[in-house]
DNA sequence: CAAGATTGCGCAATCG
DNA sequence: CCGATTGCGCAATCTT
């Protein structure tokens, strides 16, 4: 709704394709081409022919269908510009798609590093509480050596609650 | 490597496309078709002309380029099938990659909980800690309390939740 | 109903 | 030489 042209128009020149199928069924197909030769059927559907009511569509001489038609080639070409331009979109998409897969990589990654850290650091300090409770459970009897690594735990308080600020 | 073949040969048919560019440039192009028209101006480049030695490729009958040989029919079949698989393919691994990037979205979740909770239970501890650390402070001299029952220290449980190890 | 966006398909040029 | 890729155009649909 808001974007749109813009570009140099390289449409048809480098490449000069000609195309065409083998088993053609249906369409009116016009080899206008540069060969040198020129064929034009110019079928087109004009009446129903036998039954039918009438045919809605107002004029319809060449309406579509028609190779030789201006509008028919200023339509291709506006389509063969959406098709590119749809095309670049969709493999940037990907691209892009991509690149997020090795972003959440390798975040997952850290993340998982993180883990790791925090873990060993918590396994420290349950490590250093089970100790204490240890020491408390042995010594019930009086301080023996003093500078024992123990202890930390002397306390009795009658501590009302803990003051724990939140981080 | 193992797989290939397999397919009711649908190739043409219930599509029944023709298909023809406007300004050819090169290639020669032969409309073959099924309207009724065929004109096959039978240009193969025969000799180089002025100056070359000779051409290498053995037989240049019909070579490449003749779309009427059978052979030609075949070759574009056959690309036309590789054509299909690979285009099959390309688009199985766009999803593949969108489907991963949701994936890994979702374990990133998951992680940075985990971390939180983790960073949550390690604050737990290091407040415990500061806290007997002032408490040994506070009462360097009084190593008698008479009775408080509220010992912390007895590390029954407090709230330890960590029994996580899936994953 | 029209115009742009998508999608499936075939052709041809290239690459491996 | 052959299959796999890739760019491109056509036409049928889908969306807007």
């Amino acid at each position: 709704m808001s974007k749109q042209l813009q570009q140099k128009i390289s449409s048809t020149d480098q490449n000069g394709v000609s195309v065409i199928q083998n088993q053609p069924h249906n369409s009116a197909l016009n080899p206008a081409g540069a060969a040198g030769l020129q064929q034009v059927p110019q079928l087109v559907p004009v009446s129903p022919g036998g039954g039918g009511k009438a045919i809605p569509p107002s004029k319809m001489k060449k309406s579509i269908a028609d190779k030789n038609s201006d509008e028919y080639r200023q339509r291709r070409e506006r389509n063969n510009l959406a098709v590119k331009k749809s095309r670049m979109r969709s493999k940037q998409k990907a691209q892009d798609t991509q690149q997020r897969v090795n972003e959440l990589k390798e975040e997952n990654e850290r993340l998982e590093a993180k883990i790791k850290l925090l873990s060993k650091e918590l396994s420290v300090l349950k490590d250093l509480f089970l100790e204490h409770a240890h020491n408390l459970a042995d010594n019930v009897q009086p301080p023996a050596s003093g500078g024992g690594p123990g202890d930390l735990c002397n306390n009795n308080n009658n501590n009302n609650n803990s003051g724990n600020s939140s981080q």
